[in-house]
DNA sequence: TATTTGTGCTATCACAAATAGTACAAATTG
DNA sequence: CAATTTGTACTATTTGTGATAGCACAAATA
């Protein structure tokens, strides 16, 4: 299921790759697996066939679907091969959040601490 | 000190409203400090008179500073009225980047023990 | 034959950011 | 006094990106 922010900064673009990937992440995808055709997915989501195909040519570039004419597009990476990626972008974001903090003033264990017990 | 990236996304005039936010954490500016006018800190960055008067208004919103007509610009925040929005919002980052992790299956002591050993 | 698929292309719109330029009043400086 | 610097205010324009609109084509399918 691919759904859409509209209030984000990220461009729906963008935001529909992250959305691919997310599915196959979470095992909601698998290779081989057909995924809308641009005009569908346009549809579904109220927005303009353009922009689907903007990210599905991304998406394609980066190995993680194939289309094939009048086939349709498939899932063609597995998980490991996003994942790794996806894991360490969240690391490098929260090691520069923590970076930040530091800076501040805040020992490392205080921010161990309260990010231990969570929100 | 005042930089900017370019490659960021995001727009110039919020860069440099961080940048001032950041100087006043970070013990560079303090109250009754004289900032930069507007002219001097658009030709110092090569940017647009503009952008940087777009910057100061928001910040005399936030009262983080106060401009004098004829005077200049100066800051009126304390550290302790940035930092507690600013440490907030780091957490809130951390705990989103977080909660991606634990999604994609990676236990809290996993997380815990990769972020405590650092980059 | 009609439909659906991906692909490719151009043109256009919309919006926000940023620029350009001008002008004014008030204070400072020489 | 004259020149400069300050913040302020305003309009118009440019720019870049994202998104839309619309058309057309070839190939496979139903």
């Amino acid at each position: 299921m691919i759904t859409l922010d509209e209030q984000s900064r990220i461009p729906i673009y963008e935001q529909i790759i992250n959305e691919v990937k997310r599915n196959v992440l979470e095992g909601f995808l698998k290779p081989k697996d057909q995924i809308p055709s641009i005009r569908e997915l346009a549809t579904t989501l109220g927005i303009n066939p353009n922009t689907v195909k903007k990210s599905y040519t991304a998406l394609e570039n980066q190995k993680i679907i194939q289309s094939k004419s009048t086939k349709g597009t498939f899932i063609t990476a597995k998980i490991d091969q996003i994942l790794h990626e996806t894991v360490e972008t969240c690391y490098n974001k929260i090691d520069a959040e923590i970076e930040t903090l530091e800076n501040l003033g805040i020992s490392k264990n205080d921010i161990l601490e309260r990010i231990k017990v969570g929100d």
